[in-house]
DNA sequence: CCATTACATTAGAGTTAGTCGAACGCTAAC
DNA sequence: GTTAGCGTTCGACTAACTCTAATGTAATGG
């Protein structure tokens, strides 16, 4: 199967200008072109785009996939390289899914809070006393 | 207690650069200055900082902070905009924590393919068959 | 048959959220 | 009294997109 940019953009949940930035940036380089230049995708490319955007929603710099594509490339006495590289990536990961999941809690007190105030409709009584002034202005977060 | 623009970067860990940048557009208001025009930080600018982090680690962009900040020094009838907010951001970053989860099982999966590459000493064997030609690179992502 | 639509291309400018360097000021210590 | 160590401001730089403008090709439609 092959498939246009568009096609693509939609399957993966990126723009048209990140797949072009990618691919311009030498991060997609067994994209073809058709008899008017433009770029066809096959399979083998989505599978590497979706390698591409794994890595990158996890954090990694762009210069840095570009890198593991390189040891890809250059075949198997790069795996234990490749292997640090998504061992790393694995910790990162979890840590950040461990931080989201505390910023989570701090969004859920909000939202609670709130929706509290709402149903009762009394006013917020957990203003920090250095906040708590003679002004009427609810300066709670 | 009040504290320095380093202690502070060091409690909530990011960058003293980051800090100013806050301060800057209008995002902690209430910080005070000393005779010599340095900076000082209460208890009260660090659960704002709080918010500030917890928000930004999110997605929730900076100006959108912002708007936040000036709903909250409106006072209690901008709550059920905040409410609004918060539920937003609580869904999208559920949405990411899910998406994180996604991709870190892709991840998990490379690492336990390399260890397993690298403990049998075997070559690889999952190359896709548009990739394999006469070549002996090893393209396996 | 030529125009409009729809999509592609490129080069380059703009955006966001920092990140950093340079030049400088204050204060405390040797 | 000068050097170290903190802070300041302003402005330049960066990453990773994101978009605009100018241009080209291919298909549809009066």
């Amino acid at each position: 199967m092959s498939y246009t940019i568009h096609e693509v953009a939609q399957k993966m949940g990126i723009s048209t200008y990140t797949i072009r930035y990618y691919h311009d940036h030498g991060m997609l380089p067994f994209v073809k072109r058709d008899e008017n230049n433009n770029r066809i995708f096959d399979d083998n490319d989505l599978e590497w785009l979706n390698i591409i955007v794994c890595l990158r929603a996890t954090g990694m710099p762009v210069e840095r996939i570009h890198h593991y594509l390189d040891l890809v490339q250059e075949g198997e006495c790069t795996v234990p390289e490749r292997y640090e590289m998504m061992k790393t990536q694995q910790e990162r990961t979890l840590s950040e899914i461990t931080a989201l999941n505390k910023h989570l809690a701090t969004i859920n007190f909000k939202v609670d809070h709130y929706a509290d105030i709402i149903a009762n409709h009394k006013p917020d009584n957990f203003v920090p006393s250095n906040l708590r002034n003679a002004s009427t202005a609810d300066r709670t977060a």
